[in-house]
DNA sequence: AGACCTCGGTTACCGTCAGTAACCTACTGG
DNA sequence: CCAGTAGGTTACTGACGGTAACCGAGGTCT
């Protein structure tokens, strides 16, 4: 890392540069949405952790829903990276669902106030909706390469989303289950879904 | 049906019977929920749609919350009556399952206003997480009939999440296309995830 | 030097809504 | 006729999302 990371003490009078201001409550909300859940998530207070008052906050995210969606977007972006980079380091379909999987249960399990945050649904159904779907894309992606050519589309969608869906449901159920590693999980979650997605090659 | 549906309307002075109150509002609110959100649904709008007051519905239901948990409450036992009565239908454990997923399917599919009340993530994490264990109870049984003995019980408990999350995520994708029949979108879940069920038996 | 701009921030307010305390009133049984 | 109660109302509080208006330190142009 080259440029070093500029941090808020260094600004000792107030004001701080936007784009810091920005990221210090990003982070901050992140944490707060987390350990008080949306509503229960109060915009002064989130200003009173970050030393300022609320028109800031206003200012730099418009509401609260915009707030709330940029820290989920910033964890979706995470979770895109880490799954495309556990991805390319495999050549193989199989192993490349297999590393992908892996690295969607290690976020989940490694960024749990960020996967909270990103499975809030409710009246942000919209949004996790189009999060599952380009996450779902992804998978179609990786499916695709192994998918013979007449395989029909929806079917070839359908399946991603299942594929996707799985997982996610799995990640919960290992919130409660810390004693089972999460390599054990994954294998079963693959050994379960490959032979089902083997018809398509 | 002996006992003859009781009626509103029937009250004319006010004074209406709590039981027949609470399933009136029980009604309304799932409606107005899913009209407008858990946020966007005002308890004064509800009382309104009633003709009644606020105070009445905090009798009833305690807070907001309550009356939410008592609509998804009454949604999931619909759910889990429709699976219950779609398996109990066939005999073999594949056809059983294919059954069973059908019924989640039409469910979804039917009772999108249900749906939705039930997949509210959020500050109902726990209330969805038990919803979501209770389902994947079911579906472990219907998978215990065909595993083998020595079948490990973390991995059964998984599978059965995994499932029970598929068909949940590919519900999800229904909605964005409804031209494509429902059965053939169960059948499609059915056909991925049967060949990787087969290894428990 | 002084006029001026703008950037980061504050004070003080509004409207809405969950939740509650206190009160009212038509029936019903003794 | 009186008491009890079941169903309901009025009128309020407190919290919170959101906003208008203002402020002051620093740099820049003339």
């Amino acid at each position: 890392m080259a440029t070093s990371e500029a941090r808020i003490e260094d600004y000792r009078h107030g004001k701080v540069p936007r784009q810091l201001r920005e990221r210090q409550l990003l982070e901050l909300a992140e944490a707060l949405f987390a350990e008080r859940g949306y509503a229960g998530a109060s915009m002064e207070e989130l200003a009173r952790r970050a030393g300022v008052t609320k028109p800031v906050v206003y200012e730099l995210f418009g509401s609260k829903d915009g707030l709330f969606e940029a820290c989920v977007d910033r964890s979706v972006k995470r979770l895109a990276a880490d799954i495309a980079t556990a991805v390319r380091a495999e050549s193989e379909p199989e192993a490349r669902l297999r590393a992908g999987g892996l690295a969607f249960i290690r976020f989940a399990a490694g960024n749990r106030v960020a996967w909270d945050l990103m499975s809030m649904g409710g009246r942000f159904a919209e949004q996790a909706r189009s999060v599952r779907s380009s996450q779902a894309a992804l998978i179609s992606e990786l499916m695709a390469e192994m998918a013979a050519e007449g395989t029909d589309q929806h079917e070839l969608e359908v399946a991603a989303h299942a594929v996707n869906a799985a997982y996610e449901g799995v990640a919960h159920w290992m919130w409660a289950h810390p004693e089972v590693p999460i390599e054990q999980v994954a294998d079963w979650i693959a050994e379960l879904l490959i032979p089902g997605l083997r018809r398509f090659t």
